[in-house]
DNA sequence: AAATTGTCCAAAACCGGTTTCGGCAACTCA
DNA sequence: TGAGTTGCCGAAACCGGTTTTGGACAATTT
């Protein structure tokens, strides 16, 4: 069924070694004998096998991908676009993407272990990095090359691609302090990631720049879904000292701290001002539009997969370190301060209030209108 | 650095057939032999190369799946769950997953052509199928392994896993029928793709078995985002003639739908009726919650991947379907009819006339308790 | 004309496994 | 005791490529 190199050689009447070496552009073979080869091949459709190629040149031509299957968790948002930029970048060289899922940190150090012995890829990109990551000790220690998306200690002897989170969030901080707000809330991430320490610097560092020690800043961490936010939120909204501002490390908080606000008939961006990072699409469609930085998945994995590619084929390769920025979409969840802390705790009272009268309000409209 | 079976067997001082042997559990090495050989390659840390064996058995040991890279749309909803099924159900006979993305249609049959003829992998599964599948024409000249997720014409030639779509639908249009509603919507998803003639002709079997001359339906196409839906929506809320009840192919037209009824001031499950189809994470967060189906999506890469490996391994193996149910999430967001077609268009009308007064009202409302 | 160089390709070695083959030693059975 | 099994393992072939080696022949130099 398939055909082998050695099919394509009885055909053309030669030595497989010489089809290889034609297809391959080796210089000791005629122009036209190559000609001939690269034809006959052609027609007959003959690709040789990665397998069998594999085998001589000790690469499998394949990197590997491995996610952690969180059954809580939804698909990461930016997953496809991530594997998009992956396998684009490195399909130029003939490599594909071998994507993995683990059900536990052990199994995920086993898998990168396993995958890497066995000759499956020739390398790993690292998503989700933490502080002292297991995945990057066993891959030391086999000399597996290896990309970071995103950051973690001792970072020189790696090569890495990460968005300056830390700058993102210095930035978002002191645009809402330019705002007048002065209390402020940061819905962190999952604790154990190092994105998340990054996200929070950011924060810290742009109320330091600005403190006139009138800042108010509460942190919560494990933030990071809507249903979370939402909680998180309509909790310290009903509070006494409610934050006027909340800087949220992930979109899907974000969403859930919009939602909140609609439970108390709040307006983002007018009584409070909310600020994402990560631009998932649903944030365009909140409303009003949730202000966020629009991280560009395709980019980042694009990236990964070059420098990888670098230090699969130069042999000596430096390791690189990217560092970019992510666009801030100014939409409509944020904006100048109206309330301070304690007006908008007696502004949310008196607003819970008022929805209970409404209601009763609402519904003899609706019976009237009906008739 | 990586260690070969020659070097286990020089380290044992026997050859390396009978290393081999020994590790594949062959009946032809002594009990003792073999329990010093697996110690040791358990010590040393060796694993065969998958490269080295693929040489030989002719299979690489992987699957693929190969990803449309739609640059508009986001992340499929069911990717993740549904690569983590495939590659868990694949990973207890050594199989990894494969995943590369194409551009267009052109270059997705290319790719499958290439993955397989380069024994990159050894079979594929292929979701989102079409009528007249070009990736299914390509795989048989080949002879390649392939299992659909999804239905196409000509079945019984493959072996497919669905969830049976056309029943769900009939249900939830039988449902809506029960709940009193006569005008329907069905918000289709892309036209080209075969899952959604199959949810209309659920949608036309549901109202067949009813009718009495009396339901209306109106059919719109590739009504795939929730911008999508919520354009839609609007326009036919609207119209003079709006429907009670929209069956949506996708979830997020179905939240889009749910997003114009805001707009609107209509409440979904009172005023008129949703209900979705796919089980998305974010149905659960809208108000009221999205009345949909759940679909597995690790049930449904899972099975895909069990089908894969038997067609791959035991040679004359017998082809498959499954046709599964989802199941009916009852949230809010469908209900008892309460308006008719032209009852509910009188009410659009006045709401939206309500709204701008009201909104006068609101301001003065809020000025005062500000005082 | 002999020696040297260059061109082109067949043959063979090699990669790291798997599997077949054949042989030796120990055991069984007549 | 001798023929036939059986158990165990080394040697070798093989998978489909790549790369090295070496040789035939032509073209060039001396």
């Amino acid at each position: 069924m398939k055909i082998t190199i050695q099919d394509l050689a009885n055909h053309l009447g030669i030595s497989k070694g010489t089809v290889s070496r034609a297809l391959r552009g080796y210089a000791d073979v005629s122009a036209s004998t190559a000609k001939r080869v690269q034809k006959a091949a052609k027609e007959l459709g003959y690709q040789p096998s990665a397998v069998a190629q594999g085998i001589k040149t000790g690469l499998a031509r394949s990197v590997g991908l491995i996610l952690l299957s969180e059954s809580s968790a939804a698909s990461p948002p930016f997953l496809m676009q991530f594997i998009n930029g992956i396998s684009t970048s490195i399909a130029k060289q003939g490599y594909t993407l071998t994507v993995a899922t683990a059900q536990s940190d052990a199994e995920m150090v086993e898998l990168h272990r396993d995958l890497f012995v066995q000759r499956k890829v020739d390398g790993f990109i690292l998503p989700r990095t933490t502080q002292n990551d297991l995945r990057i000790q066993i891959l030391d220690q086999l000399k597996a090359p290896l990309v970071l998306y995103g950051q973690t200690e001792n970072l020189t002897q790696y090569s890495w691609f990460d968005i300056n989170q830390v700058e993102c969030f210095r930035r978002a901080t002191a645009r809402l302090l330019a705002f007048g707000h002065r209390h402020f809330a940061f819905l962190g991430g999952d604790a154990p990631l190092f994105y998340n320490s990054l996200r929070k610097k950011g924060v810290e560092l742009g109320i330091q720049e600005f403190d006139q020690g009138e800042v108010k800043l509460q942190i919560f961490e494990n933030i990071t879904s809507v249903a979370d936010g939402l909680e998180c939120a309509l909790r310290l909204l009903k509070s006494t000292q409610p934050p006027t501002a909340f800087l949220c490390a992930l979109d899907l908080s974000a969403l859930g701290v919009i939602r909140a606000t609609k439970q108390l008939e709040l307006i983002p961006g007018e009584h409070i001002s909310v600020i994402g990072y990560e631009g998932i699409p649903e944030g365009e469609f909140s409303e009003p539009g949730l202000t966020t930085f629009e991280v560009d998945q395709y980019e980042a994995g694009s990236q990964c997969g070059v420098k990888l590619m670098q230090l699969i084929h130069e042999k000596g390769a430096k390791v690189s370190g990217t560092l970019t920025m992510a666009v801030l979409l100014e939409r409509g969840s944020d904006g100048p301060v109206r309330f301070n802390s304690g007006e908008l705790a007696t502004f949310v009272r008196n607003r819970r209030r008022l929805l209970s009268s409404q209601e009763t309000l609402q519904q003899m409209t609706e019976k009237s209108l009906r008739n």
